[in-house]
DNA sequence: CAAATATGCTAAAATGTTTAAGCAAAATTT
DNA sequence: AAATTTTGCTTAAACATTTTAGCATATTTG
């Protein structure tokens, strides 16, 4: 088991300071007048004996670790999966690794992994958070930390974030149904304070409202059993069988809700039509294939990465606050709605 | 901005050394002999100033960080992503943190990705890997790493492992298709080499071998674009036309799978029967549901994090060596395979 | 009562870097 | 030739802890 190489061996085999390997290595040279013979040596010597600095004794001193926090509701939720998948490759590229943490929507737990994340000195913050932890977010932006929001804001918190536009695409989802001539459209969301399923169900609200059709709002209390929530769906299709159709306002959501159906053997969507927020393998090969909401997966890592960096990288100018909000897109599927016969699969 | 506290500060305000802070806090007061009152002194004042110490110093000092590396094929892959979010909850439970990444099946991402964990300094490694990094992890190995293989061992690398008994598995399932009288099954599997890869034909091979059945086995290269793939599968089932039932190796061949299936308007199982590897929501709810050969993910996990625990813990009997195979289980959805009638819409 | 032991704590080294400040020699200017 | 500037490097402090070795003082033992 050969010895870990310190810089210290470096400098004593080269016969040099430390200070001078530690400048060469830091890209300091010319700045520090380290001669270009020297820094050659010193950068060769180097790369033959494999040396690579300690991270842990670099961070404390520099207080930088390169390590960006990114918290999901649910890392095996596709969306959050597919968001941090991409965020660790971009941010990876960009010498930042990521380390991740599911919340579970759970205040407490979320609070825990703020913490933490303080401990371990992560230089950003990506994160996509319950409610009720304001005002740690909030003390995290007084202390200049660089901090994203995404997927949802935090009422009261203004700061950087990338979220989409929840609103305007549920308004769509509804006035698509509703010029399918569906007239009865009932609302399946989780029972949250939520930023997003706020909006969600208000562009929901402003579209019935429009028509002068009532709203048919079912909330699940979450987190539950699988089982439950899928029991639970039953009841409310049961009990609601006059809605014709029904909006889902997350993606998970949608898979229990086409669970329910299919267990009570309703045919979509001649007996109820479905659009989902969110989209997924499920929803796009299902038959008949599920019209969703479906939201901008790679813009939204790209702007997230981009918008942590360069918070990370102008520490001078600290006022500066981005928000963005991307617009989702309705990918409609089903084009057989409503018509009989139709046995195409549109591309 | 409240200035950041220190241990000096907490040994200045009750007058005596940073030692003594130190050693309280770590729980070595009795064996070092400090009066209890005295650590109950520090204790309170450390919780009533909310001192935490700086963990980058203390992982410095003491070389560990609580912190596993834990690595996947693909993060937005439902199992592995199941498995993440399982193993990042019971060891957050035991006072680890998880950093996770995914190796894309890129051999070069995974050696990056091993020295990034080794520069970072965890404690422990979970590793799902790609084959060439036999050497690497080998090395590992020999400086008494804590660390444990899933889902696929490494060739020639003699480590703990958690594993699925995937050549039984794919077996059952052979079995389960010729049970139902299929005699021209398919098997569609990664172009790898990788150990449960190999196993999955294996038993698919013997199944077959036992009836004195040809293989009709299709492999793909990876990555590939989604696209790409959906359109190869396309092509094998119209030149393969012959075949009555497809097995599937893992559950994104699966979904490609049904994809190209679907595209191609043919009947399942009617034309073509299909079982894939691994569960996922589709499967379970697509029409007709697809058999699959599940995993017992939250076992896997539960023995992963207790495999590399003990291992961290037990640093002294170095030679221990825990391999572990878990039996998957075949989950028989479609009851009403080669029975007909099933008016299914066809709109 | 001297010697040995126990008690309760502390000084300081160690962990492996970065970087501000500074110093001698060489080069340039006056 | 003295003064100044530039060059090329080094010294040592700082980052925030843990932990070994040890030092007084108090207590017990012979």
């Amino acid at each position: 088991m050969k010895k870990k190489i310190l810089i210290h061996d470096i400098a004593k085999h080269l016969d040099v300071s430390i200070a001078t390997v530690s400048l060469v290595l830091n890209g300091k040279a010319k700045e520090k007048r380290i001669s270009d013979t020297l820094a050659e040596r010193v950068l060769k010597y180097v790369e033959e004996v494999g040396y690579k600095p300690n991270q842990l004794a670099k961070s404390l001193r520099t207080g930088k670790t390169h390590v960006i926090g990114l918290m999901v509701e649910d890392i095996a939720n596709p969306f959050f999966a597919t968001v941090a998948a991409l965020i660790e490759k971009k941010a990876l590229a960009r010498g930042y690794r990521i380390i991740y943490c599911s919340t579970n929507n759970d205040t407490a737990k979320a609070l825990d992994l703020l913490t933490m994340f303080q401990e371990r000195h992560v230089d950003g913050y990506i994160l996509a958070l319950p409610n009720g932890v304001e005002d740690e977010v909030s003390a995290l932006v007084r202390r200049g930390k660089a901090l994203v929001l995404f997927d949802r804001l935090l009422p009261g918190v203004l700061t950087n974030a990338v979220v989409v536009d929840s609103a305007s695409g549920m308004y769509e989802a509804t006035q698509h149904l509703l010029g399918q001539g569906f007239r009865r459209i009932a609302l399946v969301m989780a029972h949250s304070e939520q930023t997003q399923m706020a909006a969600r169900q208000q562009g929901y609200a402003q579209a019935l409202r429009e028509h002068q059709l009532p709203e048919l709002v079912h909330e699940i209390a979450l987190p539950q059993e699988h089982e439950q929530i899928v029991h639970e769906l039953q009841l409310f299709f049961q009990v609601q069988p006059a809605c014709d159709a029904v909006l889902f306002a997350t993606n998970y959501l949608g898979v229990y809700g086409l669970e329910a159906l299919t267990r009570l053997g309703k045919r979509i969507p001649e007996q109820v039509a479905v659009v989902s927020f969110d989209d997924n393998d499920l929803f796009r090969l299902y038959s008949p294939p599920i019209t969703v909401v479906a939201q901008p997966i790679e813009a939204m890592a790209e702007d997230i990465i981009n918008t942590l960096l360069s918070a990370l990288e102008s520490r001078a100018e600290t006022g500066r606050i981005v928000q963005l909000q991307l617009a989702p897109q309705l990918v409609v599927r089903s084009s057989s709605i409503r018509s009989r016969g139709q046995s195409s699969n549109e591309g």
